[in-house]
This record gives structure tokens, sequence and C-alpha cells, in this order.
DNA sequence: ATGGTAGCTCGGCTA
């Protein structure tokens, strides 16, 4: 008797399950026991990290390596700043892009494909946006002025936009909290650098600009107060909750209907010697 | 209206 072949060996090649992580570490080496922690617990296929803080030669790669995530993609720079990309499934490239004509590590990117096994190419984009000091005015304030352009030049950046049937995913901290339950006052934080009207109609109309779709807001209601960061500067950051949602994951729309499942790992805040970002985590079928 | 904490490196910047 014939086997008969499963309706999967017919009709189209399964897809695969992917999950992604993106956290502000807030210094890798510092805290790379918590990032071990992390990763032995959720298992992302891919780590996004920002603010590693340290150099690529001083990055902790053989303790990823150890922990099954043999793949990296480095953008550090001393003392400041510094994204990278750690990942259990191989890179066909990596690239990086430099953003208001200054050399910060704010973006690193890599693609996946055949190397891991996807039949169609996949593009991620990992971010780290100025976080524009304390005074919302970029006239009276510098490192203001930077986050707006550099909102801007992220918005008229066209090969990181989706176009048609583009698989693409952009993480990070983005340092915007962009709709009114992102943030624990909407009306307290309109003055508050993250969540000024220029800010969040700018991080907007990158994000409409190139048909994104953010994945928290996919899965949570809007009317639900969703954060992914609780200031240090609070004797006890459960006190009255107050936290922001600054850290983003967004797909192209040929990736939306394959999410299955967005969660944030608040309990990484109460960690010893925690970062003040807390991970962010999606799966979804590639 | 202000100051509060944290990290990198040991003064002052960045967040």
């Amino acid at each position: 008797m014939e086997a008969t072949p499963s309706f999967g060996q017919l009709c189209y090649i399964p897809a695969m399950r992917f999950s992604l992580t993106t956290w502000n570490i807030n210094s890798v080496r510092l805290r790379i026991d918590l990032v071990a922690k992390f990763l032995k617990s959720v298992r992302p296929d891919v780590l996004c990290l920002q603010e590693t803080k340290c150099i690529d030669d001083a990055f902790p790669l053989k303790r990823f390596k150890r922990l099954g995530y043999e793949h990296v993609a480095l953008n550090g720079q001393k003392g400041y700043h510094g994204v990278a990309i750690v990942s259990k499934l191989p890179f066909e490239n990596t690239d990086i892009r430099t953003f208001c004509d200054k050399i910060d590590s704010r973006h690193i990117s890599v693609s996946f494909g055949e190397k891991a096994q996807l039949t169609k190419p996949l593009e991620l984009h990992n971010f780290y946006v100025p976080a524009g000091g304390d005074i919302p005015d970029p006239v009276l304030n510098p490192k203001f002025d930077h986050k707006l352009k550099f909102l801007d030049e992220m918005k008229a950046c066209e090969p990181l936009h989706p176009r048609g049937d583009d698989r693409h995913i952009l993480v990070g901290d983005l340092n915007v909290a962009p709709h009114e339950n992102d943030v624990w006052s909407h009306k307290q934080l309109l003055k508050i650098v993250s969540h000024t009207p220029i800010e969040t109609e700018k991080l907007l109309a990158a994000q409409t600009h190139g048909e994104w779709f953010d994945v928290a807001r996919e899965r949570i209601p809007m009317s639900e107060k969703v954060y992914t960061w609780w200031s240090y500067r609070a004797a006890d950051w459960t006190v009255g909750n107050r936290g922001r949602r600054l850290d983003h994951i967004w797909v192209s729309r040929a990736l939306k209907d394959g999410i299955s499942d967005f969660r944030i790992t608040r309990d990484a805040r109460g960690w010893e010697r925690p970062s003040d970002h807390v991970p962010v985590t999606v799966t979804l079928d590639v």
C-alpha cells in the first residue's frame, strides 16, 4: 500500500516557528549573567541588544557561543550606545547604517535565508534611537534635535522599509512611547521627552510610511497600558507602576498573520542589578 | 519645580 503524502508535503513547505527578543541591556558585560538567565529560560532564536556599551573586542562572545548563540553581528563603541544581534541561526548578510552623519553605534541589520533553512529571505533591523536629553525643545537642546532628525531619517530610509510581500522586522529601543497607554500618565508626560507630540508623530510617520505593524498593539488592545521600561530614578520601580513602552517590535504585513505569541518579561525589572528595560519577545511563523 | 539612579571610568557625559 502506498503511503499517502501529508497535506504539508503536497501543498507547501511548512513555515518555521521563529522567536526574537529585543532588550536594552544597559551594559552587556555587567549584565551577562542576567542575559544568560533569560536565554536559558526563554531560548529565543535571536536576541537583539541595545546599549551594549562596549567595543566589539570586549563583547562577551564566548559566553553567547556556549549558550548556543554562535552567530553574532556587532556594532559597538566604547562606553556608549552599541547594538548587537546574537543568533542560533546563521545570517546571510550583516549591515550597519549611520544616521545624522554621526558614527554613533545605533543600528545593525542581518538577513536570514537558505543558511537558516528559510525559503524566503527575512530582514531584521535592530535600532537604538537617541534618548534626546531632558528639554523637549530642538532649539535649546541639541540632543532632542538629533533625536527628531534621526526619526526623520528612519522614515526616509527606503531600504529599511518593507514593500509588497517583503519580510522585514524592525526592533529596538526606539525611545518613544507613541500612544496614550504606552505611558503611565499621558497628561503628565506630554512635555516629557519620549512622549511629546512631535516625537510620537515622527515615530508613527516612519511606521506608517514603512507599512509596519506594531506587534504589541496587534496583540494588546490600545486601551490597555503596556510598558517595557521603568526609570532607575525611583526608590521603588513598582510604586505607581510608572512605566513607558519604549521598546518595540514592528513586522511587515507578510509576517503579521503568522504571529503566535508576544510577551514582555516584566519580572526582569526586579532581578538583581537589572537593566531599566525588560526583554520583549515575539514568536511568529516565517 | 526639582531631583532622583545607573554605567563607564575616575570627571563628566549619557541615559
